[in-house]
DNA sequence: ATCCGCATGTAACCCGTTACATGATTCT
DNA sequence: AGAATCATGTAACGGGTTACATGCGGAT
């Protein structure tokens, strides 16, 4: 039934419509309208990624006549089938790689944005407390490089500065909102805790 | 004589070859050893990538019977030829497009760290400014869409922040390196100023 | 004698980009 | 009427990943 692994974009395709059942052509307004927008799909990757994540039984598509006419525009509306769901959610709980962290800095914020809707609190918190060891360890390599490795030109240094600086700021970022996160009470869906 | 344009990797190739010229071994080592090695090229990757600079007139491959045997390992050197200086140094002065700047940031990096062996510096400084400017406008946008778009779950905003943060960070790091070239005296050889 | 690191390469497979194509609907 | 937006798709092309293949040299 498993093919191939499915690709990066497929995963979050397949999480943009677990949290709305939409069409292609919603999809590609998102990556336009929103800062997810770094990325801008183009209709050949699209809509071919559509029909394989339909083809592997993950997405259904729904012929949506959702126009006000008659029988307005021809357009499909995908939603998640039950399948979809579990590769959604497995995809979601996969474990930090401390190796990739830094090439995986983008698709992490995509999953952390995701789990709200598929992780309860705890889990949410376990992920980003993976993600700080990472990304920590990740610099101290980087600053234990700056220091061994005699550069003697002036730049390469000052290029390192810059990525010690950015992954700085993430880390940071990291620490705040598990601060954030533990202090709040419990209003999430998945959340199992009690609602008062 | 131009084909397509160079892709971004071989355009790095080229800059790495233009810093000291090397075999195919040599990058792969560099790209594994360096932070650099946030991307590891893989041997299918690599090797075509060098036919295809040769092909195009812009490398050299001298083979190389370089160790102490009598005819040691076959391994071919990688020298730019003027075409290819004038390639990279083309690449190296491309202006800096503010639409892509959050995706082009490691390139940019790279750029800035070839720019010492072929850039005075008034260039170099005057590349940090549009990179300052490319920042400040997508960190606005970031910002303004935070405070525009009303978002209900508490994870989107977050990941906001993240971004916010890291692109604050880089945008600090390049004013604080135009402030430091600013300072300095002109030791680089590019320079046109005076040595002492 | 064997294993590991050096060093280069090839082939299948698949995905993304670019560019083009097609119609329907809504706005001016 | 014509333009812009909605909405989906296809074909050519090229490059990357994975996996495999090869052979030399030094170390255990």
């Amino acid at each position: 039934m498993a093919g191939r692994e499915l690709t990066e974009f497929e995963q979050v395709l397949l999480g943009m419509i677990a949290a709305a059942p939409s069409t292609g052509y919603d999809l590609k307004q998102a990556f336009a309208t929103t800062p997810m927008g770094i990325y801008q799909p183009s209709s050949g990757a699209l809509y071919p990624a559509l029909r394989r994540l339909e083809r592997r039984g993950l997405l259904r598509a729904e012929p949506d006549s959702a126009g006000n006419g008659p029988r307005s525009r021809r357009r499909f509306v995908y939603h998640l089938t039950e399948p979809g769901r579990s590769a959604h959610a497995a995809w979601i709980r996969r474990p930090v790689n401390p190796a990739t962290i830094a090439s995986d800095m983008p698709l992490h914020l995509m999953r952390f944005v995701m789990m709200e809707w598929v992780l309860p609190r705890d889990e949410v918190l376990a992920f980003l407390a993976d993600l700080r060891d990472a990304l920590a360890a990740f610099l101290d390599g980087l600053e234990r490089y700056a220091a061994t490795a005699q550069l003697q030109e002036r730049h390469p240094p000052l290029a390192l500065d810059h990525g010690i600086a950015t992954y700085t700021a993430g880390l940071a970022w990291t620490k705040r909102t598990i601060n954030i996160l533990s202090r709040e009470p419990a209003p999430g869906r998945p959340d199992s805790d009690a609602e008062a």
